[in-house]
RNA sequence: GCGCACGUAGCUCAGUGGAUAGAGCGCUACCCUGCGGAGGUAGAGGUCGCAGGUUCAAGUCCUGCCGUGCGUACCA
């Protein structure tokens, strides 16, 4: 990455300087550039000198004026400038910037990735229960951990996207006691669903899906419960929909993991709970089984195994991340979840240490609600699933496209307002539409030229000296270090502003550079065709940046948008 | 009570300890039919919740307080 080489041209200035007997030899900090927010300040400046005035004395503009006399000459680098109290600012070669448009160019879908490094991640995300539909909130931890894992693969780990289906548990009694007494009644017995079960009206069409498929095979008696194999027939045809549902929000999985498994024979549910034992984390106490999480520094201790013999979801959890660390080995483990499961974080990271596992490879990632707003008013029902909204009902409303730009939004740390009115627009109001045009208007542009006989080949960047050229093409290249932070902080919202960004940056360049030549009734402008290759191998190169962007959130790049009706400039 | 977050423009939100705190929407002006105007330019709008502290430098780190959300089960 270009900011790395910069760094280092800095850092060698420094050992230069004290070599030389200008700067006292010190030990050297870690040199990291930043960004300045003023472009006045250059496309990096270095605050070396700010940190060296401890150990050297002197004054940090000297420091750095001395740094910058020593700095080492380089293609990539233009002007250097000291700037009080102690700046080393940096800006890239103009040359050097206009020859990145070959370079990415050549790098095509592969742009702003990182070659493959040697680390084995493990993500997992949404892992509903798989007693009801899909909500809205599912949906944003959807797309936030299948953001990160395509982020994470363009930066050289390998990834594994896995589901955690809850198919074990009370839950699954209660469901199946719900969806049994739903079936009957569709045989006309007069059964009440239980009192703790689930009211939604899905569970009527998982009945019926199974009365279409099978009539009245599983009916029993009155009066019996359900069939053994009942109730785990309606959670595949529960996890089915899901499936669906993440299909349609363009997510897939390598793994979907089911917690029964755990449970099968001498399985890693006995092999966690020994594990356990044997290091000593387990007490049994009023009736239950413990894990002493006190004795790895926890407020209180949790039950593992209920007095009742059933093991608690915590205990299926260690099962679980014991699998994980222990025998599958990543060398990283990351779980999204909703914010209302953060009680639940320091326990289970208690746990990884008891098994022996680096809690600092387990990283809870938690995301805030989600709510919904029609016309400003906030929506709270859904007719078919109760207090809840559906992700589908959002998606057939919306779209995918538009479903992943918004709540790939706002940090995960902060409650995400989904304004379905603004979703829809199909305007410059809505962002999700800004940015797929200004790729769609790219497309048209390329394709305007092929017409007219014109392409990119053999075009010379060194004619790209325009400032909206150059600060196009910086603009682009912020991408490899974006890309490098989302992998490394796990905050994906930065990619929609970046595509905004972008997309901005470009509109400017088009706006204030002409292409190719044109003849209206005020203007006529003439671009040589040498000029219009070289541009077009701009806009080619924006192409590139803009949809590896696009893709990487898992939003479509259109070669064209719909055309709007004239004259319809009214809402509907 | 305790724990984890959040509090930045009218609204929704960005802001890796750096220089003059930004964007979109909304508002006010402008470019006037354009190589896709579904675009561009400019302006108004801020005690970064409050008070201390650390630092050469704090919206950012630390402490306390106020407000909001969530959690604090032998539920998942």
């Amino acid at each position: 990455m270009i900011r790395d080489t910069l760094a280092q041209l800095v850092r060698q200035a420094a050992i230069d300087a004290m070599a030389a007997g200008v700067l006292p030899d010190v030990p050297l900090p870690d040199v990291t550039l930043e960004r300045p927010r003023q472009p006045e300040h250059g496309d990096y400046a270095s605050n070396l000198a700010m940190r060296l005035v401890r150990a050297t004395g002197g004054k940090p503009v000297e420091i750095a004026q001395k740094l910058r006399a020593h700095l080492p000459p380089s293609p990539v680098l233009g002007e250097a400038t000291v700037a009080p109290p102690g700046f080393l600012n940096l800006r890239l070669s103009e040359s050097w910037l206009a020859g990145q448009v070959d370079d990415i160019l050549a790098q095509g879908t592969a742009f702003a990735g990182q070659p493959p490094a040697n680390e084995r991640v493990q993500i997992e995300f949404v892992s509903a229960n798989p007693t009801g539909p899909l909500t809205v909130g599912n949906g944003r931890g959807a797309v936030i951990g299948s953001t990160l894992a395509a982020v994470m693969e363009a930066c050289g780990r390998t990834v594994q996207r896995e589901y955690y289906v809850n198919d074990a548990g009370t839950q699954i009694e209660v469901f199946t006691r719900t969806l049994y007494a739903r079936y009957q009644q569709l045989f006309g017995r007069e059964v009440e669903i239980p009192a703790d079960g689930y009211p939604g009206e899905y569970m009527v069409d998982v009945a019926q899906t199974m009365r279409a498929a099978e009539g009245e095979r599983w009916l029993r008696p009155p009066g019996e419960p359900a069939p053994e194999g009942f109730g785990e027939l309606g959670i595949d045809i529960m996890v089915e929909g899901i499936r669906r549902d993440l299909v349609a929000l363009g997510v897939t999985y390598d793994v979907w993991f089911r917690e029964r498994s755990l449970y099968a024979g001498e399985g890693r549910y006995e092999q966690a709970m020994a594990r356990l034992r044997e290091r000593g984390y387990v007490a049994e106490k009023e009736g239950a089984v413990w894990f002493t999480s006190t004795d790895v520094g926890e407020d209180k201790d949790n039950v593992l195994v209920r007095s009742t013999g059933a093991p608690t979801y915590f205990a299926s959890d260690i099962a679980y991340h014991y699998d994980k660390f222990i025998e599958r080995g990543f060398d990283r483990v990351i779980d999204v979840w909703g914010a209302d499961h953060h009680g639940h974080v320091s326990r289970l990271k208690a746990a990884v240490q008891a098994l022996g596992g680096d809690p600092e490879m387990l990283t809870v990632l938690l995301y805030q609600l989600v709510t919904v707003r029609r016309g400003g008013e906030v929506v709270r029902l859904s007719k078919r699933a109760g207090e809840i909204i559906l992700l589908r009902d959002l998606i057939d409303e919306v779209g995918a496209d538009a479903c992943r730009f918004f709540f790939l939004q706002r940090s995960a740390d902060s409650t995400l307002d989904f304004d379905i009115d603004l979703a829809k627009t199909q305007s410059d109001k809505n962002p999700v539409f800004y940015v797929q045009y200004a790729h769609a208007r790219i497309c048209a542009i390329l394709s305007r030229a092929a017409e007219r006989g014109l392409t990119q080949d053999g075009g010379d960047v060194a004619l790209l000296t325009h400032p909206a050229e150059l600060a196009l093409i910086r603009k682009m290249l912020v991408l490899p270090e974006l890309l490098d932070q989302v992998s490394r902080t796990l905050e994906p919202h930065h990619l929609p502003y970046y595509a905004a960004d972008l997309a901005t940056a470009f509109h400017a360049f088009y706006h204030d550079v002409p292409v190719l030549s044109r003849s209206g009734k005020k203007v006529t402008v003439d671009v040589p065709a040498s000029l219009s290759r070289a541009r077009l191998k701009l806009v080619a190169a924006t192409r590139v940046a803009l949809a590896r962007t696009l893709h990487l959130m898992g939003v479509s790049a259109p070669e064209q948008m719909a055309r709007r009706e004239d004259g319809d400039e009214d809402d509907e």
